[in-house]
RNA sequence: GCGACCGUAGUUCAAUUGGUUAGAGCGCCGGCUUGUGAUGCCGGAUGUUGCGGGUUCAAGUCCCGUCGGUCGCCCCA
């Protein structure tokens, strides 16, 4: 016979499942909390844009743009890419539908973004991302609210220790085209010392040499010319406002003068929130000013902030939510499912009580696995004679206790009647000796 | 795109310097305890040792290739 050979798992993708999934649902679910908290709208926008969305607004050199999109033509022959980021295609839908009307708009969303790369430690080539935006504000006081929601969020993630807040300014055109030049020279001039890496960002991106790992580039690094000499003055206005803002809300940062954004389009305020618990990939949110990138799109000139944050790397970082113990348990004793196990299960659900059945195995098997949920009361649905009674009977059990806490016989009465009574079934208790548990309920 | 290490049942891992029918825990399935229960007892099934080639009397163990995983570099969330 043929064997068929099972289908794999793309590279760098996940099935996310069991613990992990608790983890990352936390994580999005804390995120849309706090996001609220914040009085930001929740967006949707597609997961594919057109190729130039991206690659207009990104920058064409950056690594994102020129070797990790997923880029397809699609039957009608037009380029298409799977979305590497959130904030390109906010911007173009901020401009398609209009939404000036609107500004200065807060936006928020998550969901999974695409980038080819070699997958490693918190590092896939499908993952998610949360994200926050501010349009059409050009007060400082934006960015300040965004990192303050970012470092609420964090904190409420319980992480927040563990996680620093670096903080620099790229400073206005003026200031950034003032500085990359003095950094050019400044690295032409030590040419020969540099490593490979660091020569060709010389040519592609200058400076990223300055956050250079390579111990022959640091020397060189740290004693290239610092952006503040060359910050204008409405750049040193705007970049003592935001950390101003920021001792007010209390948030803690700390200046890394070093600090370099990868893409094109951020202007003045980048930032990124770094652990060292996540080997090489440190930077758990990351984001900054974006003034000029509408413009890049053909819209009107527009201010804008935002950060995205990588959910699989927060929810690395997290304690494991519990796994959630349903209310009930339901299972009987019965081969088959019985017209009254089916009454009593829906019944509950019906009554808004959590009610899980077990299915599967013997009737110890699933007694058992009952038991492995946690749950407040197992109900038993049952049969079978007890004594000499024949009539169908839910046993409760009063040792099943939520989170390893015992009930007493009074509260386990107590509580099966509630849930019998308020899911619509006639009970009647029924002391019984030798039942499966202290109680037995004709139904 | 570059480098290092790794790849054995559903899963986590074993298997002396290459040497008989590749083992265990968990999980799964069945049975027992005339029923007090997540952690009782007994039994059972499941592997083309990632895939393809090579060396050897003999390969899970060595070599090459390939695919995948992990961790770095690069880049980024």
């Amino acid at each position: 016979m043929a064997r068929i050979e099972t289908p794999k798992r793309i590279r760098g993708t996940q099935d996310i499942f069991g613990e992990e999934q608790r983890r990352f649902a936390h994580v999005v679910e804390t995120f849309e909390r706090v996001r609220k908290l914040y009085c930001f709208q929740r967006l949707e926008i597609p997961v594919f844009e057109s190729t130039a969305v991206f690659a207009r607004s990104l920058g064409e050199t950056t690594d994102v743009v020129s070797k990790e999109m997923y880029t397809f033509e699609d039957r009608g022959g037009d380029s298409l890419t799977l979305r590497p980021e959130f904030t390109a295609g906010i911007a173009r839908a901020y401009l398609t539908e209009g939404w000036q009307q609107y500004a200065p708009l807060k936006l928020a969303t998550h969901g999974p973004v695409f980038r080819y790369e070699r997958p490693q430690k918190g590092r896939f080539r499908q993952f998610h991302q949360i994200d926050a935006e501010v349009i059409g504000a050009a007060e400082p006081a934006a960015d300040v609210e965004l990192l303050v929601l970012a470092d609420q969020l964090l904190h409420e993630l319980g992480i927040a220790d563990g996680v620093t807040l670096q903080l620099n300014t790229l400073g206005d055109a003026a200031t950034r085209d003032a500085w990359r030049a003095a950094l050019v020279a400044h690295f032409e001039a030590h040419r020969r010392e540099l490593s490979e890496d660091s020569l060709a960002r010389l040519e592609k991106n200058p400076l990223r040499i300055l956050d250079s790992k390579d111990p022959r580039d640091r020397p060189i690094a740290d004693a290239a010319p610092g952006i503040d000499d060359y910050l204008t003055a409405d750049a040193g206005a705007f970049f003592e406002s935001v950390t101003k803002g920021l001792d007010a809300a209390g948030v803690a940062w700390t200046r890394n003068g070093r600090l370099v954004r990868g893409l094109d389009y951020y202007r003045h305020t980048a930032f990124e929130f770094v652990t060292d618990r996540l080997g090489a990939q440190g930077t758990v949110l990351a984001g900054g000013r974006y003034d000029g990138l509408i413009e890049s799109l053909g819209g009107p000139p527009t201010p804008g902030v935002g950060w995205a944050a990588g959910v699989e790397r927060l929810a690395m970082l997290i304690e494991a939510p519990a796994v959630e113990a349903s209310q009930v348990v339901v299972t009987t004793h019965l081969d088959v499912l019985s017209d009254k196990v089916i009454a009593v299960t829906s019944a509950l659900r019906r009554a808004g009580i959590s009610a899980e059945f077990v299915l599967g195995g013997s009737a110890k098997k699933r007694y058992d696995k009952a038991q492995t949920k946690l749950p407040l009361l197992v109900f038993v649905v049952t049969e079978m004679p007890i004594e000499t009674r024949r009539a169908p009977t839910i046993y409760i059990d009063v040792k099943a206790g939520k989170g390893g806490g015992r009930l007493s016989g009074d509260e386990a009465e107590a509580l099966g009647r509630q849930y019998l009574d308020s899911a619509g079934t006639v009970s009647e208790v029924l002391p019984e000796e030798r039942a499966l548990a202290d109680f037995a309920f004709y139904i």
